[in-house]
DNA sequence: ACATTCATTGACCGACTGGTTAAGATGAAA
DNA sequence: TTTCATCTTAACCAGTCGGTCAATGAATGT
């Protein structure tokens, strides 16, 4: 693959674009649509209002870009796992990666969150071709599971809901959380304290248990 | 207990303080605190913006009130419970209740993700002089259930943040929810099925069980 | 060197924001 | 019946909103 040469300008268009969408998910995230005038985030991403909406069009522009642009890492995983495999150390891996996502990245989580209380305006579509197909498929994989006697039987449906509910908790409550456990912020241990009991939790509740060589 | 006598002016200004309250709450909830303006609010309870802002003297003041007003019915449970009590019949009817509460009032559960999303701005207080004794009042509960053999061992707030967000996700996510189960509602079933699955994990999660005289 | 395209930005726009005011309507107490 | 506090409401305010525009600056292709 032939690096390809990048003008000055094109440099620069891309670097603003970044400092702009960076700015605007973190004020999206954290006041809301409606919250997040586009002169806040032109004063956060440090560029005047008018470049910040010459990039960007209008504000509905925007914002769907920013959703755009957090659904790429907000990849739903799961992915390359057959009925062959063990759905302990599956599941295990699962959980744990969403937990670190949940306290390493938040802000994705939070504006998800968001998205959905306001009754998806936005993700609709976005729920319908990407979630929907996803979570059909992981529906059957979870069939076969409980069909070849790997796992208790359970809705799939709901269970997925339990994972991600879980996690993601500990990203959209932070504040809850933090407040309960009394810390300022998470911590390294953190992770794994929230990873162990959840997995404990679920894990033991579909009839499995943690991998002895993956507990830590 | 003598009926006060309440004069016509007394019952209109109860009736129309319900009337802003009830549309303030829905138009939070749905549109953010910045979305719902004071004039969809008035609109939305039918009254002329002046009087709303006669009632409650400003939009923080309102708002503060609908927070209120709903953390009366945000009631935590779980009250009245001492270790002597079966921790699988009591964490099963916690569950199914919290269930119950997500999928009839989901507009209380969502303002109250909306304001911790946001980092919690005007329920801090709330959360320290209320959440934060309630929980070490039951995390005392569990650690006695667990000295008891009654339970599994597992770290009693994150036990607790697995029932919230379990149950809550069906009231603050409903519409990924709802299109996930390709359903334009709930249905009474539902309420049972989302139960079930849930106390299935979560109990079996910790070495219980359902209740079989429970169990529907 | 020139023409052209892209980038930057202050000034400006109408619409809407939360909030005030002042004048009148209403009901309760005397 | 008069008095007085409470209630109602249109009109109004300064400030902010999302968005436009035109003038200028800077990099690029020829």
């Amino acid at each position: 693959m032939p690096e390809k040469q990048q003008t000055k300008k094109e440099l620069t268009r891309e670097k603003n674009q970044r400092l702009i969408l960076a700015a605007a998910e973190k004020l999206f995230a954290q006041l809301g649509y409606d919250g997040a005038s586009m002169s806040k985030i032109a004063k956060e991403s440090a560029l005047p209002k008018a470049n910040v909406l010459y990039y960007f069009k209008n504000k509905d522009n925007l914002y769907e870009a920013v959703l755009d642009n957090i659904l790429g890492e907000w990849n739903l995983g799961l992915d390359n796992v057959s009925v062959e495999d063990d759905p302990a150390i599956v599941l295990y891996n699962y959980i744990k990666n969403k937990v670190i996502l949940a306290v390493e990245k938040p802000v994705p989580s939070r504006l998800f969150a968001s998205e959905m209380i306001r009754g998806a305006p936005y993700l609709q579509d976005y729920l319908q071709k990407s979630t929907r197909p996803w979570i059909q498929a992981k529906y059957n994989l979870f069939l076969g599971w409980i069909a070849a006697g790997k796992m208790d039987k359970v809705d799939p449906n709901h269970l997925l809901f339990a994972i991600w509910s879980t996690t993601q908790y500990y990203a959209d409550f932070q504040t809850e959380v933090l407040l309960v456990l009394d810390k300022p912020a998470y911590e390294e241990k953190d992770v794994i304290a929230i990873t162990q009991s959840i997995a404990q939790i679920i894990l033991k509740g579909i009839g499995l248990q943690i991998p002895e060589h993956l507990a830590q």
